[in-house]
This record gives structure tokens, sequence and C-alpha cells, in this order.
DNA sequence: TTGAAAGCGCTAACAG
DNA sequence: CTGTTAGCGCTTTCAA
């Protein structure tokens, strides 16, 4: 309701004081400091953050795209990028397009407008070419690995990540191996796709299609998996699970069947989630707490320096050995 | 990049004649019309958000509090909620607290600084009391009943929707009730309790405590109450159960286990999701779709007339008989 | 340490 | 139909 000037006439003081006071700037005496104070608790002022915005040229918001939050994946990826923005007193924005380019292109036209200071992407549907045109207007940040060099990029190998669970199975003397991806058309399960093979073929063993699984999120769809291999006539010995949540439900609905984990099927789930040490599952982390404070750090850079060059920062993965192999 | 004066000059024009352009008015010739939109385009000139803002003293965002959004509770309310608002050009800026009473406070605050225009509380930790008093910064709406002067209203009359289930049961010939709601500490479950122990009395039935079950919210949760039930000497033979996801997982699991249903267990669902359709499942439809629609009509109705009584408004219930009863 | 004053980019009377 | 002008509420030189 009051405005700045309200508050400075009540404590006898200029506006510029009172906005030192605000922003916790050095040279106000403590007598002004204390009029500005009670002034502002008396009238029980919040300053307009609309007009703080348009003067500062900063909202000090960042967007975060994504298809929905409720995964332990996007959990534990927003608990670092959130950690790490409160830091510099940035505050997320969720913006959940549910898979909708139209809501996506929605988000990216905030940055235009400027409700948001930066958009780190956890998933897309436009092509990067698109979204590249935005990033005229503040730091874009990707979760996963891009070319374009207007885009900051802080992702995890897929292939290599996805080889080394391939060959950790086959040193375990596993041939008949299947594996869960969840999107088919992410780079990801690209990625994943061909290091499979390649896996396959380093042992010369055939690929069967029947023993990839797409759409494996939740832990329903792990059920659902576990079921159709219990149903098969040739099963896999081995699946390689991206997402613990999914592993989680494959592992269960096994011993609910009677079927022994790791004997008769062994099991490596992905991200190191909490259920996962429950389970005992032997998991590959890709260490997604910290790419969201990684994620955060590259818009905060870019910010701070905007002729600064895009960061392309590979984070490490390891494997996680536990029971489930 | 570009501001509106520029835009101005360039099409040769005044800036309210490139805002009147902006804002869709009336009164602006062809010829000067078609100029600005030219030098709009090819300048990439998108309008400041935070200017507009500022400027018209609204923002054209309303905040949802809600714990987490991945239930198809929350989908109904935000899809009614939703449709409405674009009707009025509003969007909504999803406000996720995770039964975090800081967090709330963070939206509240919001209100005061003028970053949304009003809100929409799907949920609570905060005493009315202390959230009445954000009230004075704008429009604040809450989806269950409550009394206060400043607060408008839209809600289900949990009490009656529950007797009515109940009575239904005993129609049917059901003594030995059961029940499931989500957390114990809400306002509804407070009134369920009440029309349960009542219905209860009027047949003269003892009330049996191990029958009520707490943090009954998704599929699983159903799961897990089922396989209770199936352990207890003394079974239930029928279950009120607030939310079909619940309601779909102790149906599912019943089937799964050879308990039939409605023979062995009948079951009365709420909020007639999508799976209680697929499933069969007899539910009470609170209308929480109709919720969402009249809960920003409340909003907006506060919002164009601020010295409007809060509106208090019941939406009808409605039973939905199906085959689990 | 302090304050006057010039913006930030846009809207909306008001006067033609 | 069009333009001038005074704000919206805050930050930030700049000079004192």
């Amino acid at each position: 309701m009051a405005n700045i000037r309200e508050i400075a006439e009540a404590a006898q003081v200029s506006v510029t004081t009172v906005s030192r006071v605000l922003n916790g700037h050095p040279y106000v005496s403590e007598e002004k400091r204390r009029r500005v104070e009670e002034a502002m608790k008396l009238a029980g002022y919040s300053p307009n953050s609309n007009a703080v915005h348009l003067a500062t040229g900063r909202t000090g918001m960042i967007g975060v795209v994504l298809p929905f939050n409720h995964h332990p994946y996007f959990h534990a990826l927003l608990g670092g990028l959130m950690e790490e923005a409160l830091k510099h007193q940035y505050t997320a924005l969720l913006c959940q397009t549910n898979y909708d380019p139209r809501e996506e292109r929605r988000y990216l036209h905030m940055l235009r407008t400027k409700q948001v200071d930066g958009l780190i992407l956890c998933s897309h549907e436009l092509p990067w070419s698109d979204i590249a045109l935005y990033a005229a207007s503040g730091p874009i940040v990707a979760c996963e690995s891009v070319q374009h060099e207007q885009i900051s990029s802080v992702y995890t190998n897929h292939y290599d990540a996805f080889l080394r669970g391939m060959r950790y199975l086959i040193g375990r003397g596993h041939r008949k191996i299947g594996y869960c991806i969840g999107r088919r058309n992410s780079e990801s399960s690209r990625q994943r796709y061909a290091a499979y093979a390649d896996a396959l073929r380093e042992i010369n063993q055939p690929l069967q299609p029947t023993w990839i699984f797409e759409g494996c999120v939740h832990l329903s769809d792990g059920i659902r998996v576990l079921d159709s291999v219990a149903a098969m006539a040739d099963r896999p010995t081995a699946l390689l699970v991206t997402g613990d949540e999914a592993a989680a439900g494959v592992l269960t609905r096994a011993r609910q069947l009677g079927i022994s984990i790791p004997e008769q099927l062994a099991i490596v789930g992905f991200d190191n989630q909490p259920i996962s040490e429950a389970l005992r599952l032997t998991t590959i982390d890709q260490h997604l707490h910290e790419i969201g404070v990684q994620a955060f750090q590259a818009f905060y850079n870019d910010m701070v320096d905007p002729e600064a060059v895009s960061r392309k920062m590979e984070i490490p993965y390891e494997l996680v050995e536990r029971s489930s192999v």
C-alpha cells in the first residue's frame, strides 16, 4: 500500500536512504536506520517487486523447465539447483510443460519479457535451434549435452555410463541383457541404445528387441516390465534400468513372484536415489544433485559475465555396487 | 532489448499509439497499426513485463498454492481453475509448498510485493487468522470452508458428502464399515470423522478404530490398506475411501488376492477421477473441476470489485453409482 | 553520510 | 483517431 516515499517522509529521510536500508547498504547512520525500520514496520511496508525489477533490470528469478516434477529424478536435480540458487539470492520458478511445446514456448517467452533472468531446461520438446533464438534475452542452460554456442550445458555422458553398466554385467558373466528407458526419442535414449548395441557387439550377442522396454518412469512401470519378463520363454538374465524408481518396481515385483535377485535376474539401476539404498540396489549414480548445482552456476556465470563463452560441463558418473547384481 | 520509444520512432508514431496496438485497443488507423507491427517485428520487440506490471498495478498472475501437484485431485482442480483463468487472460503460478509453512509464507508474501494479483489456496498449513493478514494486499480464495470475512471460500460439504456415502452403504445392508482419509489434521478429515461417528450411531454400531486408515493418497496406499484389511480377523465389509486413486489401489489389490468386490468388500471412492470410471468404481463426485472454476471466479470478482463481500460457495456433490458396491 | 534528480519501460488520462 | 505528459515505485549516479 504505502510506497517508499511515504516511508521516507515518515522517517524524515530521503528515499535514497530508505532504499539503502532496504538493500542493506552501508553508510547509513544507526539513528536513521532505526527510524526507517520503525516507519516500515508501522506502515506494514513491503517494496513493490515490479518496481524493483524494472529499476534493477533483474528479477532474481530463474525458470526451471521440466515436464513434471513428481519424480525423484527431478527432486534430486532441483535439490542441487535450489540449494545453489539460494546462495545467490535466487529463487526458482517451476515451469511445468507436461511435454507440451506450446507451454515450453510460453516459458521461453518469459525470458524475453524479463519475467525471469534465465532458464534452466531439464527437458525440452522444441529443437535447440529454436530455443537458441531466445538466448539473446538471457542465459539458457541445458541439463543435457548440447552443442549450440549460446546454450550452456551440464550433462552426463550417457553413452559411457550405459556402457559401464553393460560391461559390469558382462564382467559378471551375463550375456542375455535387456534394458529399460524412459522416453524413446530423447538424446540420452539414443546414446543408450548405441552403447547397448556396441556392448552386445563386443560379446557377439544378437540384439533382442523384446528385451528393450520403453516408458519406464515410475515404480508401476517396473512392475509391468517384470511381468512381461516373467512371461517370456527366453528371459534376459540381467536388466539395466534407467531410473531407480522403475528398477525398484522390477525388484519388488520379482521378489513377489519368487524370482531371486540377483541369481535369476540381475538389476542395475540409475541415479542412486534413496529407494535404491533401501533396497540394496546396485546403481549408477549420475550425481543429479551436482548437475543441479553446476547448472545454476553455469547460469550465474553467464548472468554475471554475458560475454563469457557458454559452458559445456560433463559430470562424472559412478557405479555404486550393492546387492542386485 | 528495444523499448517502446524506439518502436514509436521507427514507426513514426507516438508511444501511445504503440501501446494501443500492443494492447489491441481500438482507434488506431490500419496504416499506423501496420507500421507499428512491422517495426516491432523488425526489432524483435517484446514488451517488458515488469514495466507493464508496474504501470498497470497488476500482473495477470494468480498464485495457486498446493502441497504438491502430482495427484489427480489437483489435476482436476487445476484444470477447472486454469480453464477459467485463461478466459480472463490470467495465468497461474504454481506454488508448491511440500507442506512447509515457510514456503507457504513465502508465497503469501508475493501478494504483498505484487508479484501476483491474488492467491488460491488448495491447501494450507498456517492458521487462517495468520493468512487473513495478507488479504489486505489482494484477494485470497480457499478451496475449503473458511469463516474469515476477508477470505473467499469454495468448498464441498464434507460432512454431508461423507454421511451420504455412509448411508448409501448402510442402505445396502452394510454394518461393518471402515474408511480411509489423506491427512489426519485437515478440517475435512474432522468433518468426515464426525459424519462417520454419527452414521454409526444411527445404526448403533461401535466405532472400530482399526478400520480407520490415514495417509491414503496414492494407489500404493490403497494396496497397503487392503493388505491390512486382509490380515484382520474381523474385517469391515465396506470401505469409504476419500480419493479414487487410493480406492483403485484397494480394489486392484483385492482382486489380486481373490477378494471379490463388492460381495466380500464394497468400496466407495471419492472424486470421480478417470481411474474410477475405468474400474467401475462407485464414487462420490465433488466436482473438483467446478470448484476450480468457481475459485477463480471468486478471485476475479474480488479483484474487479474489492469492496465486494467475500464469497462462501458450497459446491454440490453427487453419488455416482457403478459396480463396487 | 546524505539527498536531489534522472531514469527503468510502459499505461492512461487528457486535450486536441 | 493521435500525441503530450504525468505517473507507477524503486535504484543509482552524482554532487555535496
